[in-house]
DNA sequence: GAGAGGCCCCGCCATC
DNA sequence: CGGATGGCGGGGCCTC
């Protein structure tokens, strides 16, 4: 599991300035007094003290060369109007990736990540300017056009420019939880998830091998989340001891039993939510809440809104959309 | 919103 | 010896 205690941003010339801004705003700023875990922030460029052209007439100067990559549990690539790297960079940016780093690009800085073959068979997104030119130059590449972000696994990568800020926030909701990305969107006043039908691509927490019941079971359960289950239950279904379910578990989705699955109940009521008239009370039976209270407080925490007011903005959009 | 009870989760250890 | 398993207990989170 990564933790995000060291994060280099690597940038290149012809930096964007509001792509590594949002870098900086999620990552580089210590918030150790609100209860965000220290990171170190290392901003890193092809030579250390080398200033870099911005696409706006001001330079940048990176304190940390490509060593600064070294160690690193996360490699931010920020956005350039470049298409072609330093070589050095993407040795880097290779090496990084062997070593168990979590990659992450924001915007055009997925061509940075495809020329480092990072991309290859790879599900991952840009830019929607850029989509057919990612394609174009790395056919590898399985490239979605209509998310805001791709998680897959140590390779994330965000759609243009503000979704950035979407996929920092989701990796810091990943590796840290939901209270630690809540004080950071509340420190920068966004939504710690964005809210609306737009729908992001999570690589689904599916084990490699099919050959034992935990991927049934979690099939299972999501055919069933109407009613309640205990983490025992499961383990029996799974044929596997409470122990050794729960280590499973942990190590094949990443989150616990439970955590999971009121993940799974959340977002089963955004989509009711979103598809039919049904009301509070209504969709919480429908996805194993015990009342419209438990609803709203676990809506709140995972969505960032409460359902009335996620039901209030996605009908307006929905009739504006009619109208 | 607070409190009681139960469940979950995680570290620890013994075992295989 | 390293790795996987499963039982147990405390503390904390969840539910009502």
């Amino acid at each position: 599991v990564t933790v995000l205690s060291t994060v280099a941003a690597l940038l290149l010339p012809q930096v964007t300035p509001f792509e590594f801004g949002t870098i900086c705003e999620v990552f580089g700023i210590d918030r150790t007094a609100d209860g965000v875990p220290a990171m170190e922030f290392r901003v890193c460029g092809p030579v250390a003290g080398e200033p870099l052209h911005s696409t706006v007439g001001t330079d940048v100067i990176p304190p940390f060369g490509l060593d600064g990559l070294r160690g690193a549990d996360l490699v931010a690539v920020s956005a350039t109007h470049l298409r072609e790297y330093p070589e050095p960079a993407l040795d880097a940016l290779r090496t990084a990736a062997a070593d168990g780093a979590t990659i992450l690009s924001v915007c055009s800085g997925a061509f940075v990540l495809g020329a480092a073959g990072l991309l290859d068979g790879r599900p991952c997104t840009t830019h929607w300017r850029y989509v057919d030119e990612l394609r174009e130059r790395h056919p590898l590449a399985r490239v979605d056009p209509d998310v805001l972000f791709v998680d897959d696994g140590n390779v994330i990568t965000g759609a243009g420019t503000a979704a950035g800020i979407d996929a920092c926030l989701h990796l810091v909701r990943r590796e840290l939880g939901s209270a630690v990305v809540n004080v950071i969107a509340r420190a920068m006043v966004v939504p710690p998830q964005r809210d609306g039908g737009q729908r992001q691509y999570v690589r689904q927490p599916v084990p490699e091998c099919s050959s034992d019941g935990l991927a049934v079971v979690l099939d299972w359960v999501l055919e069933h989340l109407e009613v309640e289950h205990s983490v025992s239950d499961l383990a029996r279904r799974a044929r596997m001891s409470d122990r050794s379910f729960a280590r499973r578990f942990v190590a094949e989705t990443g989150t616990t039993p439970h955590r999971w699955l009121t993940l799974q109940r959340v977002q089963r009521a955004q989509r009711l939510l979103e598809d039919t008239d049904l009301g509070i009370d209504e969709v919480a039976a429908c996805c194993g809440f015990g009342g419209g209270a438990l609803l709203r407080h676990h809506f709140r925490n995972v969505v960032g809104v409460a359902p009335v007011d996620y039901l209030r903005t996605f009908a307006a959009r929905a009739s504006l959309a009619a109208g």
